[in-house]
DNA sequence: CTGGATCCTTGAGGATACTG
DNA sequence: CAGTATCCTCAAGGATCCAG
């Protein structure tokens, strides 16, 4: 755990700021959102170039915060298919505003 | 800007990431929403302990894309007021909700 | 008081190759 | 296919001192 989440764990601001920390976090969890449920390699395809490193580093971190769901079928060549969960799903509205934002700014 | 701004400019998620992207950019909009005015050693005690380099470094980039404002007194001893402008406040939404969902899981 | 200037650290993130 | 394993870079961020 960071200094930046220690010493701040008593502001909503920062807890939120941590709980989604990273370059990625945020569109990961969008490409997630917008796919419903996600495969790792097309998820990786529409980051790209993200490295294999980084997003695997990410999503088990957003794994571990409870944000998403990740279901691993036991075929060859395996699958794995990531979703929000239901914590995951609270954070939409947030999304969905970010993403507005983004449209109505970036002419 | 980084590759991270050029491959991704058509993405509305990006965009909005790349507007206030770095640790500090959404704490920073949240404070200086939260006090309406406030003065730059205010500001810095209140995100204490940040850097004044890290803190004007991120001051000087949301001034650079519009988001905030900054008023310079010319008085001794020096007073620099920051505030949000009328694109930073289109950003209000977004930080409320940041700020409740954080309220709401942080237990 | 509001930073700028310097120097420095560190860890997030990346490139590439490899594996069950 | 879905990741590890290695090694590496670099720039965000920090500590400290200085200045108008």
């Amino acid at each position: 755990m960071s200094d930046f989440k220690r010493n701040y764990s008593s502001c909503p601001m920062y807890y939120t700021m941590s709980a989604v920390e990273g370059k990625w976090k945020w569109i990961i969890l969008w490409k997630i959102y917008e796919a419903g449920i996600i495969r790792y390699n097309k998820l990786w395809g529409e980051l790209n170039p993200i490295a294999h490193k980084t997003l695997s580093a990410q999503l088990k971190e957003l794994e571990a915060s409870s944000l998403i769901h990740r279901e691993q079928y036991n075929e060859v060549p395996p699958r794995v298919e990531y979703s929000l969960t239901e914590e995951g799903r609270t954070l939409i509205p947030i999304l969905e505003l970010m993403y507005q934002w983004g449209q109505e700014h970036m002419k």
